[in-house]
DNA sequence: TTTGTATTACGAAACTAATCGTATATTAGT
DNA sequence: ACTAATATACGATTAGTTTCGTAATACAAA
């Protein structure tokens, strides 16, 4: 009995999942930091989201310190697969290779990648 | 000098600009019934979102008749390249290789489709 | 101890999304 | 012209998200 229905982060969640998902450990301070370089934001709002994503079950933090320490508390991997999944339902008609081709086609992707990406297929294909 | 900020979708209006994608055109009665296959949802409902989307420019209407009939006024393509963009930069640390390995890791992909994928990673390579 | 600084807790406002009831209008059939 | 069926328009409500001000708390330095 694993009491684990899906929650779906919001927006604001996501790029404080990132954060934690990035640090490992990271203080209210220190995901608000990272935040505020690429929006503005005020500290208290950080902190608000971080309590309600606590109550979510989204994260989980040490409060026996001063400062409260947070970490996620979902993984990245689910995390994508869900998102990822309902993306490929919904706006590509199920089919994981449009989404692909979608994906390649607009993002530079170097050479590397590439043939990461080639070696991947050949596994798939020996399966 | 395109006036063409572009305007985020929400879930429930995907959802509707995916029947008008797959129909073309369709009056609200079709759209909602095609919405009510999958759940529960009043009618009105459907009409206000609807009214709300033209507002906003993401679909239009003929109201010379009786039955207004819609179309999509955004593009598939173009709404799939803004979402995915978006997921890849928020989620996958900006990297598709890393999005496109979770797509074909996760859903089953048919040998033809593997070989489509591998082909266009041969253009890919090839420019 | 007192003061300053950083932290968490709490509550409310502003905004957006989604829902649906009711009123009004249009059309087709009798 | 009347009725029934079907449409749109509109407003209100509910729920969820995001925002931040203010209060309370803990700690450290003077």
């Amino acid at each position: 009995m694993s009491n684990t229905k899906y929650i779906k982060p919001t927006e604001s969640e996501l790029e404080i999942l990132g954060v934690l998902w990035q640090r490992g450990l990271a203080s209210v301070r220190e995901v608000h930091e990272e935040l505020a370089r690429n929006k503005d934001v005020g500290y208290t709002t950080t902190l608000k989201l971080m309590q309600i994503m606590n109550e979510k079950g989204l994260v989980k933090r040490d409060a026996s310190v001063k400062t409260h320490i947070y970490q996620a508390a979902v993984s990245r991997e689910k995390t994508q697969k869900h998102l990822l999944g309902k993306m490929i339902d919904g706006l590509f008609g199920g089919s994981s290779t449009q989404l692909v081709i979608q994906a390649l086609g607009n993002h530079k992707t170097s050479k590397e990648e590439l043939e990461a990406i080639q070696h991947l297929l050949n596994d798939l294909k020996n399966q």
